[in-house]
DNA sequence: ATGACTATACCGAATGAACGGTACAGAAAA
DNA sequence: TTTTCTGTACCGTTCATTCGGTATAGTCAT
């Protein structure tokens, strides 16, 4: 089996317990590939299986967000459709951030640059849909920036409180507060 | 030395590290203190090393977060001196939310009910502001939530970013934008 | 005031378990 | 038969935790 078989089963463990969480025993056991099984596919480590999990989704954010963002219709209706990927992504608030998880602990030191990229790339391009409409640029990089704040912020709280009502609301409400 | 001189250092690690990274060579070196001393304060090892760092700021909270939601004025001067005391919580979105990096990792299993129990009552204690000004019950729940959002939003992508701004800006316009 | 006792604070060294990672020989697939 | 994969056994390191013990300071009864 290809390497990329096992990215969603990494990327689930990543999510669950975090860099320094996801011990190799568990991702053994959840993959059901033996160590040397493991370190044949990602010679890199740990840090590899991350990396891994991080090109696929880059990838898959620049498949289905980006087109999202810049399809046809108007803000409201382009954001709607961005937040429609981003419930795929979360599965409905029920999972984590990846993305914010690596954030802290060792992980930190290793993924933060691109970590960094993603959620830029992410912010400029909620704001050129926003310009686009006719926003004044500064204020839709705010609005840009508001947005992640708002996904991240109900994913968080949907986590804390054990409930992914915040995460659905505010999904739901997000694209027609942002353009006014 | 009691314990509780060591309560501001233990904060640190655990935000800066989270639960699993935080070791106990780290917590060793960082307090100055030997590993069997840090047993001597804490017999129930680094659970209880949080446990203590979860009371403090439970009742820091009480003291300083409470009080301000409960002060005089209206509904956007009592939101922002709550802001400011998040200010100094979170060192002008310096610092991570530690009871948003204690969501994940294996020190969710432990303390995911305490942490979910803060966010409750935080959240009441902001739509009790809006009641007491005349919102709706249910509407006022929906933006204390949408308070803890913003903030923790703001926290992680100032994290992400590496810039305090996001955090330092959502927690100045979240007062007016809250009371609407 | 003195010696016996106790509580608190601290430490170096060691424990077994688990960590991330590797070596290698054999199985499976091409 | 060569390449790809995997199971087993191992490596050194680090993990959380504990052991046995010291230093200090205060509390006693004498």
């Amino acid at each position: 089996m290809p390497k990329e078989t096992y990215i969603p089963c990494l990327l689930g463990l990543f999510r669950q317990y975090g860099y320094d969480g996801a011990t190799l025993s568990k991702i053994s056991e959840a993959t059901g590939l033996g160590k040397a099984s493991l370190y044949h596919h990602f010679p890199g480590g740990k840090d590899q299986m991350v990396e891994t999990v991080l090109d696929y989704l880059e990838k898959w954010l620049s498949e289905n967000i980006l087109p999202a963002l810049e399809s046809e219709g108007d803000a409201v209706t382009r954001l709607q459709r961005m937040c429609l990927r981003l419930n795929e992504l979360y599965q409905g608030g029920e999972q984590p951030c990846i993305f914010a998880i690596l954030l802290s602990g060792s992980a930190r030191d290793v993924f933060h640059a691109k970590v960094k990229a993603l959620f830029q790339g992410w912010i400029d391009a909620i704001a050129n849909v926003l310009i686009e409409s006719g926003m004044d640029a500064q204020l839709a990089k705010q609005r840009g920036e508001d947005v992640a704040i708002a996904i991240q912020g109900s994913l968080i709280l949907s986590q804390a409180l054990d409930d992914t009502t915040p995460f659905r609301r505010t999904s739901e409400q997000l694209p027609t507060i942002i353009c006014r």
